[in-house]
DNA sequence: TGTTTTATTTCGGCGTCCAAAAAAATGTTG
DNA sequence: CAACATTTTTTTGGACGCCGAAATAAAACA
């Protein structure tokens, strides 16, 4: 309850309504809109048509058959989303290189390039300027000119700060504090957000299905790091700064095993491909985080080892499920989420974790807290990280810019023109 | 964005405004109240005389002054919300004992009741009947007609399904699940809402000061037991269920002493005063927890030990540091809030806390999120319960009822005569 | 008493919604 | 194949709530 009521708002709300049934379903009629948005269809028409000569919507041409047996009366005319309403870039930050895409106004991915570069001893002052430089080529090639990217949006690993634009603290750069958006801005011109790659996890899933992860989730990213990206009433949460859910330096245990972020005991030390590799050779207590990108036949090997039965390799999972398990049921007593998401590589592993996991729930909070608690396992690659930075800047532009409408439009004409 | 807007969604939004203003600030003049809700001055006039029409704001007679060097212009006519709008019921339930408050539209408490009922041994089936015979006594000795109760707001320690109305587990009684709300609603045909006790305060906090609480922050409560009141953009966050927050069986060590949960190492069973006694007593790994109610001398004397010096005394004092800091440094990770308050009676021996709180606060998480947190110690007795229960049902009231106006009326009145 | 200042109300217009009626586009039927 | 049935979409007219501008109200000041 915070802003104020017009006919502005009742526009812009209702605008986005529609933009967000079709976000979610594909291609609709009108009627269906109507019930999905509770909207009259007077209203529908009305809205649409305006969304239409917007160049945001279109009809989808012919498309009359909505499947099933021939239906009496006027078919039904399906609009969708305009793909050439808008284009945005996702950026992905690993140690190990940069991977862009660029996609239409429909979420559709038109291109992508990668490119590997060392982050870690990359030049933090040139590194805005770097990705910027990356970008221009990416379009350049697809002969997109940057006035028609509307946003950009970059994922990295660690603490993000969206007001911002920096990097707080990445276990991919040597330094913190790293500038990143501001020369995407001034150099392209394109908006620009950095955010965390759990976040935008989250921020795919709610994209893909709003009714199973749209209530309280946390989806947890187990790989290379431990990261989760907190979804509180069907919006990830970004906290105050828009650097939250730091699951991965969570403290786990008070002098536990040194983590990459310099602390003792983090969740992370325990669980991540690294803290794994670290438990099964025996010396974890001692031995100091690594920074380098781990081959994924290195995990294979030690997945392979435990389920042969070699004894230091279960125990590594053993510590890693109970880390997880108590973690979570930290957070559990606190939010009383109705789903838990376990994604990443990390995923893979599950089997040999689940035991110790649920062992670790068991004890570590109330059974009524955990009643209607569903955890889910799924299998999601990295890629998940570009899909949720490219819905998340959709779901900007849809507010930011496609719900204004001519009002807004107007009174941006008046500025320029002043 | 959920919900679709029109014409009554603007007015329910404005008007919940303009009263959200009032309940702030106190009485307010017309001018203000647009400062405040940015809304015109036309518009004010007409949602405000609506408001008194309807009996929720009334003009406060005969002051004229508003301070100052005399002003000149048209003096401001102070509006305030009237008082017999609608009266509240706030309940407290300890273990030994119901504490009752009837409170008027502005949150003025009228009258009170307490009764020594020992909850723990109450029948569980008849404790909503007792609780509603309670207030129906309060309300006849006050000579108000339950009619005019517009809510009813029950705070308990645990765990509270705020949607079933129900209790769903709690220290001050011996069974799980007792139904509390639907007595109260069905012999009384009051509204009833049962929530957690340290919800109940940090409503309070937001209500006393919206600027200060109403970000993101982390309210504490140390006493008999360790609750927590989740404040989430200016909001209390309830969860899926109702049933958040519950800080104080958050693990804070596996195989830790034993809770009044039945779990171990809950951050309760470090922090709460029985725990404390509990580890000044020498053998709290084994010792299982009191469900009785301590007398604050008990407290006393462990300080004044502690404060001389003794060891045993000091170590409690310690570990309940660790335990609280830990806990706490868990949750910066995941919310970064912006505040964290420290109340309840527990609070009085902060000095005695404080550094060994502090030294796992830098233990326990990165700097850079504790960036912008501010902790504050707040002396707040357990009336703030009371107020936190008043206020939010009032703020509950304003938004189901008042915000309403003609329209919803209307349709009541039409249901009603079909 | 008239002027200045500030607060509040009145009036006319605007934007968006909705219900109801009309129009459009198709299938069904005698 | 023309008239009817059915469903979708558009049009029309009215309602509601906001706002800006002008009018009114109520005081201090000169």
């Amino acid at each position: 309850m915070r802003e104020k009521a017009d006919s502005d708002l009742v526009r812009r709300q209702n605008r986005l309504l529609l933009l967000e049934a079709l976000r979610q379903h594909g291609s609709l009629a009108r009627v269906e809109m109507g019930r999905h948005t509770g909207l009259s269809p007077a209203s529908i028409t009305s809205i649409s048509s305006q969304l239409i000569s917007d160049g945001i919507l279109q009809e989808v041409e012919g498309h009359p058959a909505p499947s099933g047996p021939m239906r009496r009366g006027r078919p039904m005319t399906q609009i969708d989303i305009n793909p050439r309403s808008a284009s945005v870039v996702a950026v992905k930050v690993s140690i190990d290189g940069l991977e862009l895409a660029l996609a239409d106004g429909r979420g559709t991915i038109l291109a992508r390039r990668t490119s590997r570069i060392s982050t870690y001893d990359a030049d933090p002052r040139g590194f805005g300027g770097l990705l910027a430089g990356e970008i221009e080529a990416l379009l350049l090639r697809q002969r997109v000119p940057a006035r028609r990217v509307a946003r950009a949006g970059i994922a990295v690993q660690g603490v993000a700060d969206s007001k911002a634009g920096t990097v707080v603290w990445s276990p991919a750069f040597r330094t913190r504090n790293i500038d990143v958006a501001s020369a995407v801005e001034r150099r392209l011109g394109i908006a620009c957000t950095v955010a965390n790659d759990a976040n935008m996890i989250a921020e795919g899933l709610i994209g893909s299905d709003r009714a199973r992860y749209g209530g309280t989730a946390l989806v947890v990213f187990v790989g290379y790091g431990v990261g989760m990206g907190l979804i509180i009433n069907g919006q990830v949460y970004h906290g105050p700064t828009g650097a939250a859910a730091e699951f991965g330096h969570m403290n786990h245990l008070p002098e536990g095993p040194l983590c990459r972020c310099g602390r003792r005991g983090c969740v992370e030390a325990y669980v991540a491909d690294y803290s794994l590799l670290r438990w099964a050779s025996g010396e974890a207590a001692t031995q100091a985080p690594s920074f380098n990108a781990i081959p994924e036949a290195d995990m294979l090997a030690l997945e392979a080892a435990a389920r042969a039965g070699d004894a230091k390799a279960l125990s590594a999972y053993a510590k890693a499920g109970e880390a997880l398990g108590f973690g979570l049921a930290r957070l559990i007593a606190i939010l009383t989420p109705s789903r838990i998401v376990l994604a990443g590589p990390g995923a893979r592993a599950m089997q040999l974790i689940a035991p110790h996991l649920e062992k670790a729930l068991e004890d570590g909070v109330v059974d009524e807290l955990r009643r209607n608690l569903e955890i889910e396992t799924v299998p999601i690659g990295t890629d998940m990280i570009i899909k949720g930075t490219i819905d998340r800047a959709l779901r900007q532009v849809d507010r930011e810019i496609f719900a204004q409408g001519p009002l807004h439009r107007r009174s941006r004409e008046m500025e320029r023109s002043a």
